[in-house]
RNA sequence: GCCCCGGUAGCCCAAUUGGCAGAGGCAGACGACUUAAAAUCGUCCGAGUCAGGGUUCGAGUCCCUGUCGGGGUACCA
């Protein structure tokens, strides 16, 4: 017999998979109960790296996980095959995207086939086919009939290197873009809007429904992310303006200690505003606009930078005392959160204080931090010989002096009828009575901004819009849908900050579908953020022409049951997808409103501690890996690294041992000399409990994640295999047999080829993957008996061999009686028993 | 700055959720087989759970403080 060789297995099972296609989920005859396991799809740029390896394998353990639990399982894959690396490459190399983008989907295809993936070939879409994008501008369309997409004139995140806009999403934290690593700029640009705002609250609330199935840090970043603040809007009287300008407060209770009021610079508010002051005001302005527009997001974001601003020589009425306040530019203020203008109130305010500190601005205490908050037990600080310091001894309160605002809670002072109030019961008063005037009210907002889908380049979605000779703005009729994206002969692609579309006049020039006029096309194409926010329906039913996705499909299979994928997309694109999910759901497509039951994240692969790149020279590449270890003996080790959402060090785990594992527990199929008819019951007893226990252990253990574990007990069995065979009653024996049998299922989910070759030697056919998880036998479960430890004050003393159904009065007797335990009692007097039968008693002398 | 997560043998990780700290692997040592080596098989070596305090009969597990590491977020009114 040879031996364990991972290259003959592959060459040997491959084939036979492909004849045999086990897991294909679309026959409509099929009555298994249904499972939708989803991996995020790929960006085909190049092949596929260690980063796929551990995704696909993970994702792979839980689709052929359901499958031996007897459900039909939809496991599908395809490509997001659209953006701007394809283009780049095709800049830089002369190449066309397209055939850039399917050379490279083909090798991944291939690899994907080779590394043993259980997917469903018949299911495969690349988001650049017009089949794919023809949807995405259908479901473009039904949001701009509804009112979602919208064109918009803004300040917009503007990418110098790849001369595109950009999504907020897309901006990293610190001001560069994630794609480009390129320094954003702002440009005022009109451009493409989905409302996702109108969603911010089915958004964040429906997370509660994902809590526990989803990972905290993605549902705690989701949220941090669109960021709801509840507060007020208050409106202040300009004076020389006819309408109010408001403002939006989460802190209405200081609404007497507002000082000045603060615009935007960017804002039309400013803009309007300074229109009517003084000559020397306005230039003043313009300085200052021109200035804080040349700064980048880098510098913008600097928060201990020092405070700018110039004043606008206008003046606004507080509404509820009547004061006169001049009103200033600056731009710590934000002309798209809010209203793009703020009340100031530098006391309780510590970016409101900066700036009044910075131009001589007045500082008003409306609340008294050092008194005690109403029905609040005080905290009295103490002074250095540990007096309690009381409240008239403490410090004044001075932020002017200090610099440092107050934002604690206390008792409302210089109020008027506020006085005395805790900051929390002044906030519900003062609401009350700004409604009651009708110069304020209750109000929300948010962090989250509408999502900006145009993009100035080629290789994505042509946007359907058609622009009429009036401005107008005409959707492409739907039977003229798609709107092809024209060849790139004769195209410059260069980024040039204006879509290379544009440039396409025989593909740009139409005439108005309406009137017949001439008409040109939007030259924009889609945030590729768009072909991936659906793309989970379309699996159901690829190949649908009629519409993109069949709805009695979607009723079968979604929403997805488990979605797997880097945390990387924490934000972006799960809040994209589950946007449009209930968008769909608004327009009566689907009947749930998330898309995704359960997620789970992988970490990262790395390499001595820090991520794989070739500039740092750390890159393991995955063809070298397989190539050395074969596909079983990766795959293996990416599920007994340890836990799936955690990183992989490569250095840190052993590939090698993975493949002796493997060849181990082949080696047992090939000891096994019983046939498969053979009488379980005839086996050895210790070897089948263990088989057993494995079989009612695992499951639990594969749902919650924890496939390190699994591997682990697969270990023992097979050592345990191991010894049963060398040192026990031999090869022969039924629980040997047993043992393998359901070591070869087990192996499946991890290490497919070597689980295949595994379940020929035992003597069946056609493949492990159509094979069945089979139910532990209750009577093995049983333990005839259990370990007793007995403590004395809480020290393990003596440990008993009891039966499991041992009560406790019989244990504690048991107990007692031993001499290890009187011994450590001695003398002392017993003040308590603890039994927790059948596995403790704790006696206590204390 | 604010929010969240983590620290268990030299290393990667388990521990029925408050009940004997060790399942598994890597590395290491020794032995068997071999002319020898590889492969294989067997045996062994190993922390008292980051530090301090608290709750409890009992704490790796719960609470507080600190520390180290990681992540998210940051003029968001």
């Amino acid at each position: 017999m040879q031996g364990y060789d991972f290259r003959r297995l592959q060459e040997r099972w491959l084939p036979v998979w492909d004849e045999l296609q086990p897991f294909r989920s679309g026959d409509p005859a099929d009555t298994r109960p249904r499972k939708y396991v989803l991996d995020m799809f790929p960006y085909p740029s190049g092949d596929l790296h260690m980063g796929h390896a551990e995704a696909y394998a993970l994702g792979d353990v839980i689709a052929r996980y359901w499958r031996l639990q007897g459900f039909n399982v939809l496991h599908p894959i395809g490509w997001d095959s659209f953006g701007l690396p394809a283009e780049n490459a095709a800049i830089k190399r002369g190449i066309d995207p397209r055939k850039w983008t399917y050379d490279n989907i083909d090798q991944q295809k291939q690899s994907m086939r080779r590394y043993a993936t259980s997917f469903d070939w018949d299911r495969v879409l690349h988001t650049s086919d017009p089949e794919y994008y023809k949807w995405n501008q259908w479901l473009f369309l039904e949001m701009f009939k509804k009112g979602l997409a919208y064109r918009k004139d803004s300040w917009v995140n503007w990418d110098p290197v790849d001369q595109t806009v950009l999504a907020n999403e897309q901006v990293l934290p610190d001001g560069t873009s994630e794609r480009s690593g390129a320094v954003v700029v702002k440009r005022k640009k009109t451009q493409w809007y989905l409302r996702i705002t109108d969603y911010a609250d089915r958004l964040l609330d429906d997370l509660n429904q994902l809590e526990g199935s989803w990972p905290s840090k993605v549902i705690s970043m989701q949220r941090n992310w669109i960021g709801r603040s509840r507060g007020a809007d208050v409106d202040f009287v300009i004076e020389g303006r006819a309408d109010k300008v408001t403002v939006f407060t989460t802190r209405p209770d200081t609404l007497y200690g507002v000082t000045f009021m603060v615009v935007a610079p960017d804002s039309d508010l400013a803009a309007e505003l300074v229109a009517g002051a003084d000559p020397e005001v306005r230039m003043a302005f313009q300085d200052y606009l021109e200035q804080v527009q040349k700064s980048t997001e880098i510098e913008r974001q600097d928060a201990t930078r020092d405070k700018t601003g110039v004043p606008l020589g206008r003046f606004a009425i507080n509404p509820v005392n009547g004061e006169r306040i001049p009103i200033w530019t600056a731009d710590y203020v934000l002309a798209d959160y809010g209203h793009g203008a703020v009340m100031a109130v530098p006391a309780h305010d510590q970016r409101d204080l900066d700036f009044a500190r910075a131009f001589g601005l007045p500082v008003r205490v409306v609340l008294d931090t050092n008194a005690p908050v109403t029905g609040a037990v005080p905290v009295l600080e103490l002074d250095e010989n540990g007096q309690a310091i009381l409240p008239d001894e403490l410090p004044p309160l001075d932020p002017a002096a200090t610099g440092k605002a107050l934002v604690g809670d206390g008792r409302m002072i210089n109020s008027g009828p506020l006085d005395g109030l805790s900051k929390s019961n002044a906030i519900k008063k003062i609401i009350e009575q700004l409604e009651a005037a009708g110069t304020g009210r209750a109000a929300k907002t948010y962090r989250l901004r509408d999502w900006l889908i145009s993009r100035q380049r080629y290789w994505g979605t042509p946007i359907p819009i058609i622009h009429g000779e009036n401005g107008e703005l005409i959707p492409v009729p739907d039977d003229q849908l798609p709107v092809l994206l024209p060849p790139t002969d004769g195209l410059d692609l260069q980024p040039r900050g204006q879509s290379p579309l544009g440039a396409a006049e025989d593909w740009v020039t139409v005439t108005n579908p309406v009137d017949g006029t001439p008409a040109r096309r939007d030259p924009d194409t889609m945030d590729t953020f768009v072909d991936s926010s659906w793309y989970f329906l379309r699996f159901l039913s690829p190949n649908d022409d009629s519409r993109a996705f069949d709805p009695r499909e979607a009723d079968k299979w979604a929403p997805v049951d488990q979605y797997v994928g880097g945390v990387t997309h924490a934000i972006l694109h799960l809040l994209y997808a589950r946007f449009i999910t209930k968008v769909l759901f608004d327009l009566g497509y689907v009947s749930f409103t998330e898309p995704f039951s359960a997620l789970l994240n992988q970490g990262m692969v790395l390499m001595d501690g820090s991520a794989m790149s070739k500039s740092k020279g750390n890159l393991v590449r995955l063809s070298d890996q397989l190539d050395e270890h074969g596909v079983d003996a990766v795959r293996l080790t990416m599920a007994f690294a340890g836990p799936p959402e955690d990183d992989i060090d490569w250095a840190d785990v052993s590939p090698a041992g993975s493949a002796k594992f493997l060849a181990r527990a082949w080696r047992l199929a090939g000891d096994v000399t019983s046939s498969p008819e053979i009488e379980w019951k005839t086996g050895d007893v210790a070897l089948r409990r263990q088989t057993h226990r494995f079989l009612a252990e695992a499951p639990g253990l594969i749902e919650s994640f924890k496939f390190n574990v699994v591997v682990a007990r697969l270990m023992e069995l097979v050592n345990a295999t191991r010894k049963t065979i060398d040192s026990g009653p031999g090869g022969g024996d039924a629980a040997v047999r047993e043992a393998t049998e359901v070591i070869a299922v087990g192996l499946s989910l991890f290490a497919p080829y070597t689980a295949e070759d595994m379940w020929a030697t035992l003597g069946y056919a056609p493949s492990v993957a159509q094979a069945l998880w089979r139910k532990a036998d209750p009577a093995l479960l049983i333990e005839e008996s259990v370990t007793a430890v007995v403590q004395v004050d809480g020290k393990v003393r003596d440990r008993l061999t009891v039966s499991p159904k041992i009560d406790s009065a019989e244990l504690e007797r048991l107990a007692r009686a031993s001499a290890a335990v009187i011994r450590s009692i001695g003398d002392q007097p017993v003040t308590g028993v603890i039994v927790r039968a059948p596995r403790l008693v704790n006696i206590t002398t204390r």
